[in-house]
DNA sequence: GAACCTATCTTTAGGCT
DNA sequence: AAGCCTAAAGATAGGTT
């Protein structure tokens, strides 16, 4: 295939807001995804602390922020709650599920990471952090303890479904011979 | 003078954190001011609005955004109580973010898990902004029992979403043979 | 419409001032 | 520390599949 077309290649744009729309969208969808990436970067390289949020052109909220450590940390709080409450479990819910859908892919790059000796690892750094306070600790005592039980148990069996789930497309890719080896 | 160097222009550095701390300080300096200007860049070409805020090695606050960001964002959580509490929107932002960016996010988690030192000084770090204002921490604070039924709606509605996620992921794989290329 | 391609533009690591 | 310089590394606009 000849691909001699003198056009080809990156042009350079005026920095004014692009008019064509769908121009807009690819922009912003490409131009997100390596802010993000310069922000991982950042994160990586120096060590920092970032909380970055975007609102897309439709409106939905895109966010990246360093605080996740203390996600991981409270997802392992579940199990010995000591004063903790509902919301931020939910929160902790939340990245639970994107941790998990992330393992997947994870194990996808990595060639079957060894997921339970990191979470053992965690474990340990956990119990040591945790006498600390979390910054959205305290804004949730308010919270009823009945609803907030609700919650909890709402969770659990989300994370084992997620689990459940990942556990069968794990499945799938062995018996179709992708390559991913079965634990 | 001599420039024939072959050492000279751009090296290719590990990502990982930098030991060194001098350097690590030019490169903090650098990459800071170019996401702020890809922030802004994007920012400006899609009318799109950005909050963006870094702690620099030393713990001082270098935030990007439109001047009235924080207020329309806190407008956006907290008077915008039916399905738009804090949390909800906290959990809309997760479900945006595309496989490739949970990925990173992901892998940058699994980074910082090696950085431990540094965390109790982030979490000052994290306490003492929130003290002044934290936007997500405010709804979390004004949500009330009504919210949390709504909460555990939402979780419901997100659980049927990465379950359908999980499918196409395992459907993107089959079709793709593995694929995926990272870095 | 997302994924890929590639020429070109932009960022930046390293060095020097 | 802050600024400039250079060239390699990286991001991306436009096109293609």
């Amino acid at each position: 295939m000849v691909k001699n077309k003198s056009s080809l290649g990156r042009q350079k744009i005026p920095m004014e807001k692009i008019p064509n729309q769908s121009h807009l969208q690819v922009t912003f969808s490409k131009r997100r995804s390596g802010l993000f990436k310069k922000a991982s970067e950042l994160c990586t390289l120096c060590g920092v602390q970032i909380l970055l949020m975007v609102f897309s052109p439709a409106g939905k909220l895109f966010s990246f922020g360093h605080p996740d450590i203390e996600s991981i940390v409270h997802r392992y709080l579940t199990r010995n709650p000591p004063l903790n409450s509902g919301i931020h479990k939910f929160v902790e819910a939340q990245r639970n599920l994107n941790i998990h859908d992330l393992n997947m892919q994870l194990s996808h790059l990595l060639n079957q990471l060894d997921i339970e000796k990191n979470r053992g690892e965690m474990l340990d750094r956990v119990r040591e952090v945790r006498q600390r306070q979390f910054w959205w600790e305290r804004g949730i005592d308010e919270l009823g303890l009945q609803e907030l039980e609700k919650l909890k148990f709402s969770m659990e069996e989300l994370k084992n479904n997620v689990i459940k789930q990942v556990s069968n497309v794990s499945a799938e890719h062995a018996a179709n011979g992708i390559g991913h080896s079965e634990k």
